[in-house]
DNA sequence: TATTGTTATACTCTATAACTATA
DNA sequence: TATAGTTATAGAGTATAACAATA
């Protein structure tokens, strides 16, 4: 049990804050956090299987069959047939969900700046520092070492 | 403009990547992310208004009250009348609100402890040291020095 | 008249269960 | 029979607009 003084419980709290943050910045007209991730990673890696983005997002099958929808209604991706497995159909960015992406996210980044911009450089160091150690904490539950998470 | 390379443009992807990581911990017969923030608040801060907790949680009222009677159904929280204003409403934390509460943070800490416990000692202590610098950043958007955000 | 809180309504997001089509 | 994807349905969560009660 945690006793209150790990390091679990000391980042908890400021985690939930930063999620309140992001809300915040969550203009309307832009994207969710999860159809930005998953338009990042079509951008990224090309056109994709929904079952494989829903693993790769940890939503389940329909799940993401209903975000796809909505983002292929929006005219930001569009479904293709699989080629190579009838059952299967490939989803790809089109220019307008490129786009889209290109300036959500600039905007996402120029808020973080502008808000980054208000600490103090050690602050700013400490943060920079520890962004690769945070990207390691996020993926460190997608690859268990023995077993359960 | 972001050019793709400022602290910003770093910093989002891992925001959204430890949300993720927050979402899949968010398990079944727990609490969600803003219920949690509501009641930790109410067990530090004592009872408050439906007002003053929207405004703290960057939440609508209506918003609010629907969170209020959803954990009031729940029986983690009650209405009690505010005896200084017959126009307001004091909600509080119930044994059994302060209980789940104190059971999913033990729950969330201890997976954090766990996940922690997979990096190695200068991962740990990059995300220790930069605690308080993320506090600050999640919190710069709260006090704008001179106007909007 | 302003403030506190609620109800009404709608939309996004996500989940489980049941279904269709292909392998 | 297993897999890919969908539809059906339900619930959480949140928003705006309209309303009631108190100050």
């Amino acid at each position: 049990m945690a006793a209150g003084n790990t390091p679990g419980s000391q980042l908890l709290p400021v985690l939930g804050e930063l999620v309140r943050l992001l809300r915040q910045l969550d203009v309307p007209d832009t994207l969710s956090l999860v159809a930005m991730a998953v338009l990042r990673r079509l951008d990224r890696d090309g056109a994709g299987r929904v079952t494989d983005l829903a693993r790769a997002e940890r939503a389940t099958q329909p799940g993401m069959t209903q975000l796809i929808g909505r983002l292929e209604r929006a005219g930001l991706v569009q479904r293709v047939p699989d080629p190579q497995d009838g059952r299967s159909v490939l989803v790809e960015l089109t220019a307008a969900g490129r786009d889209l992406l290109a300036r959500t996210t600039t905007h996402y980044a120029d808020t973080l700046d502008l808000l980054l911009s208000r600490l103090d450089d050690a602050d700013r160091d400490a943060i920079s520092t520890a962004l690769p150690a945070l990207a390691r904490l996020a993926h460190a539950a997608d690859h268990p070492p023995a077993g359960r998470v």
